[in-house]
DNA sequence: TATGAATGAGGTTTCATTCAT
DNA sequence: TATGAATGAAACCTCATTCAT
């Protein structure tokens, strides 16, 4: 139950807004009723900032195993960190628009929570960045931290716009963007 | 009175969301009463898409200018809109995090008006970009298409967590972006 | 104007009801200001006041021409009073049903002056039905004032359906009305 | 506590008119809080809907018992059912008035059931008056429908007047009409 | 004679939450 | 584990009215 709530406030999150959905909404969506929700959830609040940290867990598992393995470069290590942003809207599409767009709603503690395991993530970018910097695979005059934003921003962003189903595949989206960001937009032939 | 109650709300809504801002605070804040309010504005939603609408044809117009200057290259012109989108946090910070926050609680005749004009803005980043593989200045191989929206996640995100403020300044922001943007991120010395 | 600010009101209160119709909408419809309407009216109140006293001025007016024929038989006026009430829904339909549902939103003090004139209209009837009984035009056993209850009822009620430009006309409606309050329904012939 | 709510709006409305009263008006009246009205009804309409259908239900229902007893003429039909709309004064006073004045605040879809119905009780006895013409109780040159819509008219103005506890009895005025309506008021004595 | 800005009280409705069962 | 009745605070909005100009 406790998990049907969360899927279906995710969905009704995304299409409707945080703010804009009442909890009737989701328990009458479920063929419930209130009392169940406040049986398993003490707050709404509390099953936003459920849903923030399932979402950011999964996150930072993911990017730990891309950034343990040994085999790969930095190089490759971006490339795939940028894939997992953008392959991930497929499947989780929705939780990472309630993601990105509700934070404002958490209390300032959970907030503080999401906020530094977000902060977590980003800052694992920017090492692999200052890492690939070390190595020579990427250039020495690099601001990790400013990239790191950059990247976060563009893989982000397509969450606003980014339909899995349109004429670019996910893997296309994140491949153009790997290669805008490793080679530039500069013509070197002429 | 009516340009009070604008900025007053644009200052609210970016400190606590459009939903958790009610008429009472913004009116409040101003010393008037709700009356006052709607004498002005026949509805909350109507605010907001006064200031949606006043936001997007600023950057529209500013971005008119840059386009239709004959004396600029292609390359110099996107790095005019760069510095426009980030610059302008400095000014607009307020109202364009309110902007890119709280689309959906326009009803959908107002978002389709913004929306529209929007993408137009888009679709001018994606011109500038065609013409600079036109002339040469840009890789043949780009998708235009694709470079316009992550240039746009990038600056737009970074009013998630810019401040002006602090120790990146605003010009510098933009000049690392489009440093990374033109000249890619691998390294080509070695 | 005054005159205008009445007419439009009389249509809107018809249409919308006297506590549905705001002034707004009234100085609207006539494209002026609300402090307009104030200017020649100190209140709603009194507007509706305004609406009713000339309206059962205009009927006791009317009622004293066919009492103080002195021609005709009380059967006659009868019939005439009748003919008054129904033939003026084409004239009056509008503020007379404003007069029959809008009377509650009378202040005591108005609504008192008001009821007392209706209250004579209604005591005209009853005379001319007791004039008539003592003439031997009319049945002795008749209660008067039950009668002229009735008689009122049925006319007035006519505003609640009766379309002038229908199948029946005002004429044939009266004359149906009369017919059967004066000679019955029973059949005598069989 | 759903007919509760139901029994003191009835009782507001009346006093009041529908427009004038307010929830607040109805919740305070019965010690709970505007909460619990909107656990029972949907809005303000619905509650008005709710006391038309109940009303006008109970109406022809009764109605119905009239008409299919196989034991009565149409004359006593005819006598029972204004019996009908006048002794249920003492009843149903209230909800009667409540239920001819303010049908102008249901929504046309409401609106247009309650309309269908009160047409239907008309027709009703429109088919008794056709049926006693058809016997030969009633005159052949009667307008069955405008008669009814007489009959109608007068029995329900009363509403407007009468007090059952007054010098004059809800049976006595019922049987006072019936004879003005059966026997005419012309006197034939003479 | 008319305007337009402002008020303030009140209206309907929504909703997160509680709690006895 | 779940229900359903009830709360109470607050939301958006309407509107008759006032008043300086």
């Amino acid at each position: 139950m406790k998990k049907r709530i969360v899927e279906q406030s995710i969905l009704l999150f995304e299409r409707k807004g945080f703010s804009e959905t009442s909890i009737q909404d989701v328990v009458e969506a479920l063929g419930v009723t209130k009392g169940t929700f406040y049986y398993y959830f003490s707050s709404k609040e509390q099953l936003l900032r459920d849903i923030h940290l399932m979402y950011i867990d999964d996150l930072l598992t993911l990017q730990e195993q891309i950034i343990e393995n040994p085999e790969t470069s930095y190089r490759t290590k971006l490339s795939e960190t940028v894939k997992l942003l953008v392959t991930q809207i497929k499947v989780t599409g929705r939780p990472a628009r309630v993601f990105h767009r509700e934070m404002m709603h958490l209390k300032p503690e959970s907030a503080s929570t999401v906020k530094q395991k977000r902060r977590l993530f980003r800052f694992n970018i920017q090492k692999i960045i200052e890492s690939g910097v070390e190595t020579g695979e990427f250039r020495k005059d690099l601001q990790a931290d400013l990239v790191a934003f950059a990247i976060l921003g563009m893989c982000n962003w397509s969450y606003n716009w980014f339909h899995p189903n349109g004429s670019v595949t996910d893997e296309e989206l994140a491949e153009a963007y790997m290669e805008t960001l490793l080679n530039g937009m500069v013509n070197r032939d002429g």
